[in-house]
RNA sequence: GUGGUCGUAGCUCAGUUGGUUAGAGCGCCAGGUUGUGGCCCUGGAGGUCGGGGGUUCAAUUCCCCUCGAUCACCCCA
């Protein structure tokens, strides 16, 4: 047992994959993999990387999810510090909204189309698909109200799923209208299930109280009734919404992406408003969703901008996705190796090695060696091991003659060759 | 925060109806090959049986607590 152990809720992400509690962690390379796949995609939209600090001021966070103040003293690694008060950023909108505020980025001309990958820290109890420590990507398209906007955010989600090989997955989606709607749509739900609080369970009791529209996600058989003939938020959208909804769906169907209008989708925060959306998988267990998204055209004032700025963007758990990638067996990139393996037998050629490796590497080459001194048998496996292309041999009598044996392991055949002909050999043989 | 299940080697798991030195496969190390990997054979290292306490002549095994893992609820920005 070691000493110590990472805590509870993260994980190590190691150069080879490994299980631990029966749980897979997917080798480091399979993380590249989606990170170029998603830089990739995203400068296809014309998205810049933004990179904004793990620590915010809780303030930030705390008004940017309203005033549900559970998640803010339970849900996120929040401390104080002398006079301030930081926070473990719990998601990455906020912050880039007050990046976006503090340098006045609305002042470089027109919209700001941002994507960021980085990790994210909630103080949640882990489960399948729920960490502590976990890692997210997205794009937050500020300053645009147009529904191409929208609907941008969507496709370039299906792209990244797409280029990934995965296939199965579905998007639901939903508008949940503007600033004057949805208040009176809660109230209208708040007015409807309050004469029918008694049949409500426990947990939807509660949220009538603190997110009356997330009783629209129950799962509950007898609550799905109810809800029948509950209040409709289409029924409350004003004309400018709905005509937003429809335009945002036609660039969808031209798209060519599938989607499920699902008028319970709802989004906890209050800040959201018109589309939003989610991405699931089948695959996952209880934690569905892969990605979520939609409008916030209120958060710039709730995060201290005077004027309110249109914005939209999802956010996408990466665990999740390479979740839904193992499980739809996707072969998923390469693992580096070594262009050379150096093999040295006897003290001299152990010498050769650091001199040798290091030239070699100065012409472009990937190259180890055993730094051990262990048996030629023993340098071999561990060349083999690392997948080494080649293997370059040194004993007594190369060191004399300066030809070194050139072993290329795949096809098993060697020859000799100087250490200068080493880069041009290995150059002309398909990696 | 609540509940279910589970903790034996690096990994996946056997096992002990409580009883001398706890096993396998894979992986790792080495030898079989005096300078040649993968396959095969042989050998080796590696475990205070998650931790603490209790019952007992004796606990890895039974009981309690605790920690951890996992799944679900809650929450979901």
């Amino acid at each position: 047992m070691a000493a110590f152990k990472s805590i509870p809720g993260t994980f190590d992400i190691l150069p080879d994959g490994y299980t631990s509690g029966g749980d897979y962690v997917a080798p480091v390379h399979v993380w590249r993999r989606l990170e170029e796949v998603v830089r990739d995609v995203m400068s296809q939209y014309g998205a810049a990387e933004i990179r904004t600090p793990i620590l915010e001021p809780t303030e930030l966070i705390a008004r940017g999810v309203g005033a549900s103040s559970d998640i803010v003293t339970k849900e996120m690694f929040a401390f104080e510090r002398g006079s301030t008060n930081y926070v473990m950023r719990p998601e990455v909108t906020a912050p880039v909204m007050r990046s976006y505020l503090q340098h006045s980025l609305a002042q470089k001309g027109g919209t700001q189309r941002l994507y960021y990958i980085g990790p994210c820290f909630r103080a949640e109890r882990p489960q399948k698909g729920r960490y502590r420590q976990f890692h997210q990507f997205g794009l937050e398209v500020i300053g645009a109200a147009d529904a191409r906007a929208d609907a941008e955010t969507i496709v370039s989600l299906r792209d990244i799923l797409e280029r990934l090989g995965i296939k199965q997955y579905s998007l639901r989606l939903n508008s949940l209208g503007d600033a004057e709607s949805r208040p009176a749509f809660r109230q209208a739900l708040v007015d409807y299930f309050t004469p029918l609080e008694a049949e409500l369970t426990e947990v939807s009791r509660n949220r009538l109280r603190t997110n009356p529209l997330r009783i629209l996600d129950t799962k509950v058989e007898k609550e799905r009734a109810l809800l029948e003939n509950a209040p409709r938020l289409t029924e409350f959208l004003n004309e400018e919404s709905k005509a937003h909804h429809e335009l945002v769906k036609e660039y969808l169907d031209s798209a060519g992406i599938s989607w499920i209008d699902d008028p319970f989708l709802v989004r906890g925060l209050d800040y959201y408003s018109r589309t939003t959306y989610e991405f699931e998988s089948p695959l996952l267990g209880a934690q569905s969703s892969i990605a979520g998204g939609g409008r916030y055209d209120l958060l710039s004032k709730e995060v201290g901008s005077k004027e309110a700025i249109p914005a939209v963007g999802f956010a996408a758990g990466m665990e999740r996705i390479i979740m839904a990638m193992m499980a739809e067996e996707i072969s998923e990139g390469e693992q580096d190796r070594p262009d050379v393996f150096l093999v040295a037998l006897g003290d001299a050629a152990i010498a050769w090695t650091f001199s040798a490796a290091t030239r070699l590497r100065q012409k472009g080459l990937k190259v180890t060696y055993d730094l051990r001194g262990r048996s030629m048998k023993a340098q071999m496996r561990e060349a083999n091991r690392q997948n080494a292309r080649f293997v370059a041999i040194a004993g007594d009598d190369e060191l004399v003659s300066g030809q070194v044996q050139l072993k290329d392991m795949a096809e098993g055949v060697q020859e000799a060759l100087s250490l200068d002909e080493i880069a041009p050999r290995v150059a002309s043989s398909p990696s």
